[in-house]
DNA sequence: ACAACATATCTCACCGCTAAGGGATCGACT
DNA sequence: AGTCGATCCCTTAGCGGTGAGATATGTTGT
């Protein structure tokens, strides 16, 4: 059940299908990792490592990619994710602190931060409620909304490329996987 | 080809069959998002947020479960990462700071830190290599096996519960799509 | 009216990592 | 031998995050 990838029966299909893709005998780095796993300890079941190693060692990979596309805008992660989700809730609809928060899953501090930068920068604005004294709004400035129209298809070509390996099927399949975990984990919209 | 949740077809089928699998029309964090780029910039193909979108959620997710099974045992993340890539490549068997960087994917700085850390603790030895002047052997002291011997079981108890909402062949599936993208990203042994 | 609690934002100390660079050592080539 | 580039490990400054808590405002119940 927990066959892993040294076991593979080859089942004789040519590999030059999918252009750019490997071949099975071709081994990643999580593959080494289970094998001194099954060599050292065979007692444990070490399966679940092969998904979420390979979840951490991705995300390692990817980082660096957006990285260098935000860097080329003048921006980082955190500074488009705001920019990001204030442009697709509504580009005039401000949004608040908290909403913010729950979106990128930070701690308040961490919004406070990611706003001061912005704000020093004029990209977005931070306004009191009227109704709330506690409450403040955030939204994009003229300046903010050009700047994340321009670095989102630049965005988008760098994660079309880093799935590049993955037919559209797949890609759609690994989205329902993951899906199936978060909603497992309790993010409900 | 790039159909996104908004548009399922309901089957008809019954959601039961899985307890704790959410039903088809829950939806997560990542769907809203989709949905809220489709309508504000419909033009775009978006697709590629469903998978990476989800990817980083999930590690937001998964890294507090985590961190709060190594704080159990006194530990973190990075010192963990360090004692069990000592584990599993052999208990007596020293490795290098080069090799637990590439190991690890982080930077030489960070290496020497996390070695600060497990040091001062006696969790790990630094010892000058013998052929080469450059080089340092690290390996783990009685103290630090002990230790990564005992979180181990905690820890792989906290990747299943994790990953529980996947059927062990969903996990299997997960892992060779995870694989894939590694090896065209070159993260080849 | 007032107390008690909840909520929203910000502040501050600390943590782990990166990026850039420094010093020491090794290997290859003249 | 001597030099030059490569490699290895460490140092330092700065960045973005967390966690705890301060402050101000809103809400609820008596």
């Amino acid at each position: 059940m927990t066959e892993n990838a040294t076991t593979h029966g080859d089942a004789g299909n040519g590999t030059e299908a999918v252009p750019g893709r490997a071949g099975p005998d071709v081994r990643d780095h999580v593959d080494h990792v289970l094998d001194q796993w099954h060599a050292q300890r065979p007692d444990l079941d070490v399966s679940p490592m092969a998904v979420i190693g390979r979840l951490k060692r991705l995300t390692l990979f990817i980082e660096p990619e957006m990285k260098k596309t935000f860097a080329a805008h003048g921006l980082d992660r955190a500074s488009f994710d705001v920019l990001a989700t204030l442009r697709r809730n509504g580009p005039s609809t401000p949004l608040t602190p908290a909403e913010l928060m729950a979106s990128a899953m930070v701690t308040s501090g961490a919004v406070t931060q990611r706003l001061d930068r912005l704000q020093s920068r004029g990209l977005i604005t931070r306004t009191p409620s009227p109704t709330d004294g506690r409450v403040v709004h955030v939204a994009l400035t003229e300046e903010g909304l050009a700047l994340v129209e321009t670095a989102l298809p630049d965005h988008l070509a760098t994660e079309t490329r880093v799935l590049a390996a993955l037919s559209p099927a797949e890609q759609e399949q690994l989205s329902l996987l993951l899906r199936t975990l978060l909603l497992g984990l309790g993010d409900t919209f």
